[in-house]
Formats: structure tokens, C-alpha cells, sequence
DNA sequence: TGCGATAGTTCGAGACTACTGAACTATTGA
DNA sequence: TCAATAGTTCAGTAGTCTCGAACTATCGCA
């Protein structure tokens, strides 16, 4: 098995984070970690928005969110945690990140959040 | 020739706008019709950060930037003139677009903008 | 030490999407 | 009416995504 790979801040590029965000089921996925403010299992999201993904799908889509830069991922154990980098993010990318998940919570708000 | 198809406001989604902006060309194009603010024709962009892009592919990138609602385009005569729809969007999704295109302007800015 | 359970990853095949050359439409100007 | 210009559509190929099956890694327990 691999070794969970992070890019350095200074390779995160824009069109990178649009890229991973702009997945109805990821951009879910990173809005929940970053809300949440503590570390996040993978396996806490195997339901979203009202749909059962497969495993092998949600660990693609972490993958993603892990090498577009978005989260920090660490084994322990048998599990693996998922927190969000969005003070590295601000540092790099002014409030972008924080501006859509505003963006975002207001869409879900008005049309129910599923 | 179908005609141009413009999302309404509320049927604008931000996986979509980010989707649109995930694409280095699309990106490109669309900080610059931001920047200029007067309308801007599609064939301006036939050389984009010093690559020369098929018609095709020009006209494909334009129209995933206008359905995702991100700018409006009007034939005029021979030509189709295309304008950032900034005003909209902010009224709906707050800074979103325009804290994109300045981490994007900061990131072309650092590496060289090509 | 070995076994079963849990958490997640990798692989590969089929489904889906994107890119682009060729042919097309629409408009203008001579 | 014809040629030129601007952009669109089509369709084949190339590339990406999804998900089931098989796998790896770690833990707790006997």
C-alpha cells in the first residue's frame, strides 16, 4: 500500500481545488470535514447526501480531496483521519476556499440540503 | 444552429461554476472577459497561454462557461460577443467568483502567467 | 502467534466524457 | 452571387470515472 501523499502549499494550484470541489459528493465530503473542525473517518461518509457509495468510490474521491491539497490525511490504527488544511489554504489562497463553502451552504440551504 | 442557452440565476449551481473554472483554458478565458469588462470575442482566445486551441475547442470551452452560467453571449452579426455575468453572480454566490479569479491572478502572477 | 473483524486501497472492465478534425451554418462585404 | 469570416455540430478516438472483487494493514483477543 501507497503512503497517503500530500502536496507541499506551493503546489496546490487553483484550477486544482475547483477541480476537486466541483463534485456534488466531494465538495459535500470537504464541507462536512471543515465544519466539523475534528478529525474525520473516511467511513463516517459511506452515506451522503441520501446515497450509499461503495467503498472503493469514497476512497477515490478522499484521494482527490488529498492530492488537490484541500485535506490532510493520517493513519491511526486501522482508521484513517481527515481534517481539513484551510489555514495553510488561507495563507495561499486568500478566502477563496471559505467563500465557496459560504456558497455552498447557502445553495444546500435553500434547496434542502440533500 | 440552436440558439444560445443561458442558465436563469437560480438554476446556477457552485459545482458548476467551479466545474467551468477546474479547466486551465476555461479559467484563462474567463479571468480575462472579467478583466477586460467590455464583451469579448471567442476568437481572441484561439491562442490562450501560448497554445493555439482547435475552433472546436475553442467553442465547446465557451459554451461550458456559458451554460454553467458564468458569462452571456450575444451574436452580433459574423461574431458572438461574450460578457462575465460578475453582477448576477455576486448577488447569488456572494464574493465567490471574484475571490477565485483573485487567488488566480496571485497564483498566474507568482509562476509567470503562462 | 494466529484468527477474525474493521478500515481502507488497488485493480480492471465497462460506462461515460472530452478533445479535435472535417463538414457545416450564418452573416457580411464586395 | 461569391468569398471570407466567425462560430457550431458531428463523430471517432482518447482519456477519465465508477464500482465490484480482491487485496493490505492494523487491532483485539484467545
Amino acid at each position: 500500500m501507497k503512503p497517503l501523499v500530500h502536496p507541499a502549499l506551493e503546489d496546490i494550484t487553483v484550477e486544482g481545488l475547483l477541480y476537486a470541489l466541483s463534485d456534488p459528493v466531494r465538495v459535500r465530503i470537504y464541507a462536512e470535514i471543515a465544519a466539523s473542525g475534528c478529525p474525520q473517518i473516511c467511513s463516517n461518509f459511506l452515506t451522503v447526501s441520501n446515497r450509499t457509495l461503495p467503498k472503493s468510490t469514497l476512497s477515490m474521491h478522499f484521494k482527490v480531496l488529498r492530492e488537490a491539497g484541500l485535506i490532510r490525511s493520517e493513519r491511526h490504527g486501522v482508521e484513517v483521519r481527515n481534517v481539513s488544511r484551510c489555514e495553510e489554504l488561507k495563507e495561499r489562497f486568500g478566502d477563496m476556499v471559505g467563500s465557496i463553502l459560504r456558497a455552498y451552504q447557502e445553495q444546500t440551504g435553500r434547496c434542502g440540503g440533500v
